[in-house]
DNA sequence: CACAATAATCGATCAGTGATAACTTATCAC
DNA sequence: GTGATAAGTTATCACTGATCGATTATTGTG
């Protein structure tokens, strides 16, 4: 391993916007090969091409990269939902498809996923203070466009429990339960994989909608 | 703060695993009060009253140490899932028990869950070289008692699917799901917690088991 | 074209991390 | 006493995220 630094050149001058983004780029490639805490700033930098301290001209600290980065697979994630619910009807289908939208993204965005629902908080509130619950707050806009899916289920009086926020609390933590453990422990002996995710969606189903079993 | 530091008599001869315990014991007091990943090994060794480097005569690396105490907190959950087993028949009641019982166990031990189930693994396969998957593999102990149950509710003809291992990994996911984000984010505007538990063990329920909703 | 302004970036450095090596000290059996 | 050895030490290493102050390169202006 040589590892020569290759030093990118110089942006122009309104440029810096650019290099942000080349940052965000590489660190986001780094962090899906190598797993979040394993990657350092010094790493991320070489990969773009510049020195580490380089890296603190566009973000204030390392989380504020990951918070970036989660923030932003989470605006995806909210698209997405805001597809799954506009040609939303209030049938078994639609349901199971919506948390599918949602488990799928999931697995495609481990990292993001990890950032926003995953990662340790400090319980001194530490991780908090910096990064702020932004990246969390993404998240949870994915949660709203889930209460008004549910809310159009239990309108159309399909639902077991009447209280949309309690059943909805409920719904997001069965799927999270599977996408983390997933995300967390793929070396457990898993059932084959969209078996699994299929059963469990029809277990979920089946809890929250009354009717055919 | 002063922090002078106060050092602890050197042990007697034969007396080691005395130390050792003292370890255990400091870190998880400072786990739970900041946190897993904000304790350093420094911090440990001063709550002892011994040098930092006095800590690798008892274990290889920090990582041991926080699996230590995840292996003997699991223990502990086995002992009681064996304990809601053991005067387990096979009705609404006793499973709706069983899964409290993890739930509860969860909330109780959120640093020894977290290192279990929630600690990231490092795609290099880091985490897993070091520690191996001991503290997860003891809480598959648990997890095969949940089995048993499982399938013992099987048998009784009171469940939807017939596959004892799909239908117990989907339930514990659930499980996981709704203890993993209750540790991670209890800043969420969570439901009244009491309500959200009942409100989730019942969804569970109805998904896994047939009859009445 | 020269020049000041400034965005972009660098090298040096800091305190803190987990971990190791080499050494000391207390305790024990004989 | 005298070795052997368990228990513990200090000094140090490579690495981490982060900060400081200086240094480029580029740009619009005079």
């Amino acid at each position: 391993m040589t590892a020569l630094k290759v030093r990118s050149p110089r942006k122009p001058k309104g440029q810096g916007a650019e290099r942000r983004e080349e940052i965000l780029d590489a660190a986001l490639k780094l962090f899906s090969a190598k797993g979040l805490h394993t990657v350092s700033t010094r790493q991320i930098a070489e990969a773009v091409g510049i020195s580490q301290p380089a890296l603190y001209a566009y973000f204030a600290t390392k989380d504020d990269i990951t918070a970036e980065l989660c923030i932003r697979a989470f605006a995806i994630l909210v698209e997405r939902m805001e597809a799954a619910r506009a040609d939303f009807i209030p049938t078994t289908q639609c349901f199971e498809k919506a948390l599918r939208v949602y488990v799928d993204f999931g697995l495609q965005n481990p990292d993001a996923y990890r950032v926003a629902f995953m990662v340790e908080k400090g319980l001194d509130g530490t991780y908090k203070e910096r990064v702020g619950d932004r990246p969390m707050m993404a998240g949870i806009g994915a949660f709203q466009r889930f209460a008004e899916i549910v809310a159009e289920m239990r309108d159309a009086g399909l639902t077991h429990d009447d209280d949309v926020q309690r059943m909805t609390q409920t719904l997001w933590a069965g799927l999270h339960g599977l996408v983390s453990l997933l995300i967390a422990r793929p070396d457990f002996p898993w059932v084959e994989r969209e078996v699994l995710i299929a059963c469990h969606i029809s277990l979920l189903r089946r809890g929250v909608l009354k009717g055919v079993g």
